[in-house]
DNA sequence: TCGATTGTTCAATAAACATTGAACATAAGG
DNA sequence: CCTTATGTTCAATGTTTATTGAACAATCGA
């Protein structure tokens, strides 16, 4: 449990893995919380998002979001650290994360919309 | 056969669910074609995409690509033409998709890089 | 009306995915 | 050293996914 595990280099990063990646409502998340958080620090440690889910679960979710070279993870003792790979992402995809995160902001605020109904206009 | 599907109303389209979608490489290739063709024409026929798979697996993934407000159908005769929904999609998560896009295309460029190795350092 | 064309529907299949809980590993601190 | 806190690993589960091929439906044109 103490070895740093591997990270894709910037040019493994592929788009089909990474929109996957963030088309998971959790993962979405943590990567949202991960951005917020920035301008304060630029990590969090793993327990920071225990609300989201169990921790194993947590677990398998930040090795995808790793494995897509969403974040970085540092180990520190018995906490693990984890930031965004903002630079690698923006190098790679110009302006997808922070559409994707402006987005993701603006559902946040949504009433959470329950509309089951489709184009129909009363008829 | 005849009639029109079922589409979401622009207040209805998901993030992840959009994301979802273009996160598999045939409907991404689909809405990168159409986004290409665009200039010249706003629609293209199902038929135009047959080389990228069966016909029974592209209804499937045309469908995939409509219920989550990505694109819009329309019959005409015994074709169908399929369109991308820009403007919503604009209105809903503005810069998103030609984000996709140029990274898409910037992959597409790619000279598929093999490269199986991590961040190792010839260690 | 017949035949060809276009695309859908359906059932089957194999693979990938998210989620769980229990057991484990590592390190820090009393 | 022993305990506690963090987080991982593993196996089990049920769900969703992509892909196929065969059968079907609708329309167009000769």
């Amino acid at each position: 449990m103490s070895r740093t595990p591997p990270h894709p280099t910037r040019e493994q990063i592929e788009l089909p893995l990474v929109l996957d990646c963030l088309s998971d409502p959790i993962r979405l998340a943590i990567v949202y919380q991960l951005a917020q958080q920035e301008a304060v620090s630029s990590e969090l440690c793993c327990g920071d998002f225990n609300g989201l889910s169990g921790k194993s679960n947590l677990t398998y979710h930040f090795a995808k979001l790793r494995d897509c070279g969403l974040m970085r993870t540092r180990v520190a003792g018995t906490n693990r650290f984890v930031r965004l790979r903002r630079e690698d992402l923006e190098a790679r995809f110009p302006g997808l994360l922070d559409a994707v995160l402006n987005s993701a902001a603006k559902d946040a605020d949504r009433p959470q919309l329950v509309a089951e109904c489709d184009e129909v206009k009363a008829d």
